[in-house]
DNA sequence: ATTAGCACTCAATGGATGAGAGTGCTAACA
DNA sequence: TGTTAGCACTCTCATCCATTGAGTGCTAAT
């Protein structure tokens, strides 16, 4: 696994072949190799070192008459010591920044947008994670009344995140009462953060407070679900159809059986923040990942956000045979914009 | 097309090869028919009768020496006259009822959740239409003051039903005007329906008021987003890639003509609304659908919701050979669930 | 160390062939 | 007059087989 393992040329030779598989799809021989790049080596020469590489493991040959195919450990090889990172063109450019422009208050569509353009530039599937969002703070607690039967919780978090739950109950209560609630609730609760939110004990509520506990408790639940719902992480996918665009799943019962996975997205969700805790920047490539069903699959994921307190994840999902140099440049490129956008809408707030 | 153009036995004959060609996928021959349905018959008999049938256009010969495939009239008469419906079997009522049991608070993932049940139930792709809002009451109008800078504005309409906006400013705001605000707002627009609504002119405010225009302007704007919100009504999909299953899109390239066709969600969204106008059990067969990659699909919608004013859609689009029987059952009995639902959720304000 | 040359392997391609399913038509039958 | 058995005919589909071509490994020459 050492780049040691293999001198120039046979890095070279590796390099040329996988750059070739992912072009293709198909498995590349010592001629093609001799002829394209210029190399002023025989196929033959080439054909001995090809030997050698598939001796160390780095590609292998589907039967003895034809060319070769990366392994894992190519692949792997080529992730970290081979690939080029390409910049991106001017149309994907353009593509992404209108797709931007447009400007979004709520975070959760700015992420399911930042998965379709993911999905769009990259052309495999995109898996995006809302950002983990224990640490914002909690700006303000209201209950407002909106008839005599209903009551309305609002909680809002740092960075314009709101939410919000109904309450019916039968008693009769006074809008002086429940200012003074709001009051108490946002002394105790306003300026925590979501994970140091617990809810008041009923002896620190005001004395002279004339609300029944039938209506105090599902306050009280309320609040704590809209906490809840502020600190679950979304996720989301998009593109999973895209797999089908590739010869590798042109035999419908492979296409069935990933897509059938995938839309697990339990399970998806779970490998991706697996994934977004190991490494900045993480590869998992065909048999590396857990599950069967994704030895034909590699995942990249990129963590963005602040620095080790609120961040997601995003990332995608393709073949094996996936052209990495280009998809680890736009999903960089994608999550720095992302990242840019998320300071204007929280500011200081995360 | 009517009734009367065929016997009794040429339409038991076309009912039997409409139920076997929805059951194999396969042309059904004469002898088929012969043995399967006890009808005292030769297969010359049935011969001559589908050479009738087909004269007249109820089914077609995909080769000379293949049996007959239903044509879309000939589907037409079927799901006009002939199909049985289905009472649901003991499981799939099973599966409905503890999908529906989870309680659900806002209307949109009730919705959701629907368009997952009909796709599992029916193993074909759902669309959904949540209901058209034009109708429903705004109960309460509320702008709260967050914290300095910023500004939260709550519409809450009938059926549980809150929109938010979040705005920013630079202006020092009193809270007694903005109590003063909320009461004016309260008079002039709660109470109206959501197509009724339009915002106060700049002298039905109270003279005393103290805040800018520069902030008034943006209340109005968010309000009215929070309206159109409310009336904009959403489309889901789903089990999209259960075309797939089916033997009529084995052919990949069929099938991915036809997926990349349905992802189009705006076209699709049309298509239902237009033909929940028409009817309130409809079916697009084949070509009698406007788009040329709908061909060798059929549709079934069907309303539910209150009498004409706010309603919604529930369908399912399906390859042409579909289990109309059974299809049109199974979304009946979930359109009444979600009916029922729904005035548990709405009571009387919808 | 490199390479030209050659024998060998294997997948893919494209007929040719035969089996099977189904039809239409005709003549016989009730 | 409606029904049916029988038969010739058509068309698809699976199978077999020979051919082609890409690519390899090995050997001997450079």
């Amino acid at each position: 696994m050492a780049w040691d393992e293999l001198n120039e040329r046979k890095r070279f030779i590796l390099k040329s072949i996988i750059d070739d598989y992912i072009e293709s799809a198909q498995p590349v021989g010592s001629r093609t190799i001799a002829r394209k790049h210029e190399l002023g080596l025989g196929s033959a020469t080439i054909r001995n070192e090809m030997a050698d590489l598939e001796e160390l493991g780095y590609i292998t040959q589907p039967h003895t008459s034809a060319g070769r195919i990366p392994s894992d450990k190519g692949y792997r090889f080529y992730v970290e010591n081979l690939m080029q990172l390409h910049s991106l063109t001017e149309e994907e450019i353009e593509m992404i920044r209108q797709a931007m422009d447009e400007k979004i208050e709520e975070i959760n569509h700015l992420i399911q947008k930042v998965s379709t353009i993911i999905s769009n530039v990259t052309g495999y599937t995109a898996v995006v994670m809302s950002p983990q969002l224990s640490r914002a703070v909690i700006k303000s607690v209201q209950v407002l009344a909106i008839d005599e039967k209903r009551l309305l919780v609002v909680v809002v978090a740092g960075g314009g995140i709101v939410r919000n739950r109904l309450i019916r109950h039968d008693s009769v209560i006074d809008e002086s009462d429940i200012a003074k609630l709001n009051k108490t609730f946002n002394i105790l609760i306003s300026g925590k953060t979501i994970d140091q939110v617990s809810m008041p004990a009923l002896n620190q509520l005001p004395r002279d407070i004339n609300v029944p506990r039938e209506v105090i408790f599902p306050i009280f639940e309320a609040i704590e679900d809209c906490v809840r719902k502020i600190e679950t992480t979304d996720f989301y996918m998009d593109g999973i159809t895209n797999i089908l665009n590739y010869p590798e799943f042109s035999d419908l019962i492979k296409a069935r059986a990933v897509l059938d996975f995938l839309k697990e997205k339990e399970i998806i969700h779970q490998m991706v923040y697996e994934s977004s805790k190991k490494r900045q920047l993480d590869f998992k490539i065909g048999s590396e990942n857990e599950y069967d069903e994704m030895k034909d699959l590699s995942i990249i994921t990129t963590v963005y956000g602040g620095e080790g307190k609120n961040y997601g994840t995003i990332g995608v999902i393709g073949p094996r045979r996936m052209t990495y140099g280009k998809v680890v440049s736009s999903i960089k490129y994608i999550r720095d914009l992302l990242n840019r956008e998320l300071v204007r809408m929280f500011g200081d707030d995360l």
